[in-house]
RNA sequence: GUGGCUGUAGCUCAACUGGUUAGAGCGCCAGACUGUGGAUCUGGAGGUUGGCGGUUCAAGUCCGCUCAGCCACCCCA
């Protein structure tokens, strides 16, 4: 048994674990690099100023603070122990993208296009698709209120999760500022609507009678609680259109604006490769800092989300003054607009696992040159240097000796060719290609090693 | 952060109600044989029973703490 491991909610990556995972952010890189999405990143840490009252919701008491170091850790301690921390490590990178857009905003364009994949750090327990530092995959859009950025952001990601082999997903819109209406409505005020949220995003796991006892015990009237799940009930079986028109019932004049901006979302946005988009007036988000259209993408049988977004106008502007910004003279949040959407990299590699969607096993290299004795190790390295110039993957191995043990090897690390480098045939000029599936070994001249393999491997268009 | 379950060789597991030097399969290593691999034979290494402490004549088996995993809650990617 193993004395060390790595802390709870931390992983260590087994080199197999981590060609998968570098296989899977490569390609979701890459579709957002075809939408435009220009990289970035951010450090780990971040002055504790920056996260705090901006809107985290509960992941701030999430948080991996870092304590102050040196004579500044001596003085908090004297003060009586208050205001140990002065930095945290981020726990999602949307609240860093708005310090990140303050710091840089000069030298960046008016509308700009972003995307970011690395890790974030949540001190929760862990759990089966909870862990404590895990990778998140964003793309977000900053200095555009179009409804154009929702759609173009729901769209990135559906094709992002389409690229890894998901079908089916369904994509939930909902707006923030409808949803605080439409609970309102129910006669529920305003320091019971975090609650109310909590709840009604339970709906969906739990029986409602169960979620009606949480409303009542959080303090919630029983006839707005009653009131609220009987809507709830009956916009189970609705279609978009109608589900559109009960809500603006009890929405009213001030819910107009937002539903027609979810209806403009829905308009503006092409098919979805991997699912559809749908309105659904009880999602709600963690998430304090939205503003305006969210949404997130669940997977069926899975008790968790694969990604979750939205709008955060102004947050950029939240984390310079401390206070939101003063709304539009038409009622709009102030400040710079800004809308993202992230993707739960772990999540969706586990539902990945589960699912069996890898395609095909990743292999460490291309070609192993087998070392049979001391003698041909010169040659043998060579042959690497050659083959890597003609573009494969060579892996050498480090040691001469028996043949079998370096197959086994090579096998292991799937890898699907070996070159025996026999000092003989080194002479010779052609050397045996060994399939390592199927044993067959083929002769071929040292100059068509590499051509052969590329072919083999489908590497030659 | 709260509560519950679990933790024995690299892997999968065994060891009656606490009782002698903790076992097996697979794997691994060495040798034989082969002589560019999954067979066979022989032999071998490897465990402070997650860690620390306690109860007891005696603990893998009981108790406490701690670390890790899983599950529920909280919440979320």
């Amino acid at each position: 048994m193993a004395k060390l491991s790595a802390p709870s909610g931390f992983r260590d990556f087994l080199p197999d674990a981590f060609r998968k995972r570098a296989e899977l952010m490569r390609r979701i890189r890459e579709v957002y690099e075809s939408f435009g999405f220009e990289g970035m990143d951010t450090p780990a840490l971040e002055n504790l100023q920056v996260f705090l009252g901006k809107g985290g919701g509960e992941n701030e008491k999430l948080m991996f603070h870092v304590m102050k170091r040196g004579a500044d850790l001596q003085r908090s301690l004297e003060k009586g122990g208050q205001e140990l921390s002065d930095m945290a490590l981020r726990f999602d990178l949307t609240v860093p993208l708005a310090r990140y857009y303050n710091t840089h905003r000069a030298e960046l364009p008016a509308v700009f296009k972003r995307y970011q994949i690395g890790p974030v750090w949540r001190a929760e327990r862990a759990q089966h698709g909870r862990f404590r530092e895990f990778i998140q995959c964003d793309v977000d859009v900053l200095g555009s209120a179009s409804m154009q950025v929702e759609a173009e952001v729901i769209l990135a990601t559906s094709t992002a999760l389409a690229k890894l082999g998901f079908s089916g997903l369904t994509v939930r819109l909902n707006s923030r500022p409808l949803l605080n209406l439409l609970v309102r409505s129910f006669g529920i005020g305003d320091e019971h609507v975090a609650a109310a949220f909590v709840g009604i995003d339970k709906l969906d796991k739990v029986p409602p009678e169960e979620v009606k006892k949480e409303l009542l015990e959080k303090g919630i009237s029983e006839a707005a609680a009653a009131a609220l799940l009987a809507f709830s009930a009956a916009t189970k079986t609705s279609a978009s259109a109608a589900l559109f028109d009960d809500v603006s019932k009890r929405t009213g004049e001030a819910g107009a604006r937002h539903i027609a901006q979810l209806k403009e979302v829905l308009a503006l946005t092409p098919e979805l490769p991997s699912g559809k988009l749908v309105f659904d007036p009880f999602l709600a988000r963690g998430m304090d800092y939205y503003t305006g259209p969210i949404f997130e993408i669940a997977s069926e049988g899975v008790p968790f989300s694969l990604a979750g977004g939205g709008r955060f106008d102004g947050l950029v502007d939240k984390i310079a003054s401390g206070k939101d910004p003063a709304p539009l003279p038409d009622g709009r949040p102030g400040g710079v607009p800004a809308c993202g959407f992230s993707i739960g990299f772990e999540r969706v590699l586990l539902l990945m696992e589960e699912k069996g969607l890898f395609e095909t096993a990743s292999r460490a290299a291309d070609v192993l040159v087998v070392v049979p004795s001391a003698d041909a190790a010169a040659e043998a390295l060579k042959l690497g240097v050659e083959l890597r110039a003609a573009g494969l993957r060579a892996d050498v191995y480090p040691n001469a000796g028996k043949p079998v043990p370096q197959y086994e090897l090579a096998q292991k690390k799937g890898i699907p060719y070996a070159i025996l480098a026999d000092p003989e045939k080194l002479k010779s000029g052609t050397l045996e290609i060994r399939d390592l599936a199927t044993r067959q070994n083929t002769p071929v001249p040292r100059a068509e090693l590499a051509q052969w393999i590329k072919g083999k491997l489908g590497m030659i268009p």
